[in-house]
RNA sequence: GGCGAGUUACCCAAGUGGCCAAAGGGAUCUGACUGUAAAUCAGACUGCUUCGCAUUCGGGGGUUCGAAUCCCUCACUCGCCA
């Protein structure tokens, strides 16, 4: 399993590994790995957390999915900025929120049933004096002050308050906590979380004299130095709500080639001579994009399940042909329709009002400047004029196909 | 508590009375080239009833014909001292 980590490139520091190789290809063990709800969702960069939980999980060991009720009310450091802090009531319904996304990849039965648990059930029945005597001691500022986390925040201008600085005591308690009640011995998490994940098997040897063990995975880069994860800007999220499965699939599937090997080990289950067929395939004939189409399928479908994926790609077939809009059936149109953000359009409705109400734009200027640059295209018709109605346009069963760019595509409906 | 420095558009960052809707870089968007890739080149990037108008330079108030630039005040951040 170690080993299978390593080649997946999932490991970026760890505790001792010699220790570790043993460990995990010994009994089953207790892992746990923390997700704080600073947000309604998970992303992508939380899913290489997630997928490691199942790999282990997979290997036989429990894992605890742990939601950050406590955590996410203080806030973990960004090397940026301070945080705003959201209202516990805000943070309370992302926890469940976030339990039920972590929950779907684990299984819950069997032998090593997963189990979640929430940081606020041990931190919140705790008094600042019980904190300060029974955790604090153990915890020396010197070395808090050493953690990159606060460091960087200390040397910016933005410095960083008693709350953020306190956050690492607060991670290293729940290890604690999850090595006493569940005999946790091993913590994962990204390798940003380094210093949070070490505070923990740094406290745990303190107070019970045992070392136990931390994994961090590296942080996903996309190699042109764009940051992954983001699509149009905006984060790629695991809710289909928020990131529908069709802007999910074509996430994956435009995958930089350099890139696409990689995420192939961290985002999929395949094997390892099937990763390499993907790899020679990626080296001979990259246009035929077989790797970022596995990637893709294969990564919503864990995710969306497989019914979700096979809408998405049917959508992308839809209206990515080379063929005319106008040739498909109405029932092909409206599900294709259906995978993107729409606008339902009267008569009076023009281009950019269209552009507008389905979000393709954030302003009526936008929309012009868009139009104007010639990016803009109804049933695949380049628009020239600004002040065009789009009803006329509206294909079978009362549909029309709205792009900015290459790529952005929105879906018009008749109104009433 | 005292003293000093700072707060500019998504981010970094110039600008210290009119030539500033505000240099430059990054990010982002569009076009060309392509493979719904990368790199490269070109354009765009506050809003609107777009040859013009309105609103921006931490908040509020003031000086001035005119302020991002000067003054007062409040808030926040950083540093030094206590």
């Amino acid at each position: 399993m170690w080993d299978e980590l390593n080649y997946r490139g999932l490991v970026h520091v760890s505790t001792d590994a010699g220790e570790l190789k043993a460990l995990l290809s010994g009994p089953p063990i207790t892992f746990y790995c923390g997700f704080d709800p600073t947000a309604p969702s998970l992303h992508l960069g939380n899913l290489v957390q997630i997928l490691v939980m199942r790999r282990l999980q997979l290997a036989g060991h429990k894992p605890l999915g742990l939601v950050g009720g406590s955590t996410g009310l203080i806030g973990d450091p960004r090397p940026s900025a301070e945080r705003t802090l959201n209202t516990k009531e805000t943070v309370a319904e992302w926890v469940g929120y976030l339990q039920g996304q972590v929950a779907r990849f684990l299984s819950f039965e069997g032998d090593n049933a997963a189990r979640m648990v929430n940081n606020l059930d041990w931190t919140a029945p705790l008094s600042a004096i019980d904190f300060l005597r029974d955790i604090g001691k153990y915890f020396r500022v010197g070395t808090m002050l050493k953690k990159d986390a606060v460091s960087a925040r200390l040397n910016s201008d933005a410095g960083i308050s008693y709350t953020e600085f306190s956050y690492q005591i607060l991670q290293g308690m729940d290890f604690l906590e999850l090595y006493r009640s569940y005999g946790c011995v091993l913590q994962t998490g990204g390798s940003d979380q380094w210093g949070n994940l070490t505070s923990g098997t740094d406290l745990i040897h303190r107070a019970e004299g045992v070392s136990v063990h931390a994994i961090g995975t590296p942080l996903i880069t996309n190699s042109d130095g764009t940051k992954f994860g983001k699509s149009e800007g905006n984060a790629v999220w695991l809710d289909p709500a928020l990131t529908s499965p069709y802007a999910f699939y074509q996430f994956w599937l435009n995958t930089d080639d350099a890139d696409v090997i990689e995420r192939l080990k961290i985002f999929t289950f395949l094997s390892r001579a099937e990763l390499e067929v993907l790899e020679r395939a990626v080296e001979t004939e990259p246009f035929r994009r077989e790797a970022q189409r596995t990637l893709a399928y294969e990564v919503t479908a864990l995710v969306h399940g497989v019914p979700a994926t096979d809408s998405a790609i049917a959508a992308a077939g839809a209206l990515f042909g080379q063929g005319d809009l106008a040739a498909l059936s109405s029932d092909t149109l409206g599900a294709a329709i259906a995978e993107l953000p729409s606008f339902a359009v009267t008569r009076e409705t023009t281009i950019t009002d269209a552009l507008l109400g389905t979000g393709l734009v954030a302003s009526l200027s936008e929309a012009r400047r868009a139009i104007a640059q010639g990016g803009v295209y109804l049933n695949n018709v380049k628009v020239a004029d600004e002040s065009v109605q789009v009803a006329g346009s509206l294909l079978a069963g009362g549909f029309a196909v709205l792009r900015r760019g290459k790529k952005t595509l929105a879906g018009l409906t008749a109104a009433e």
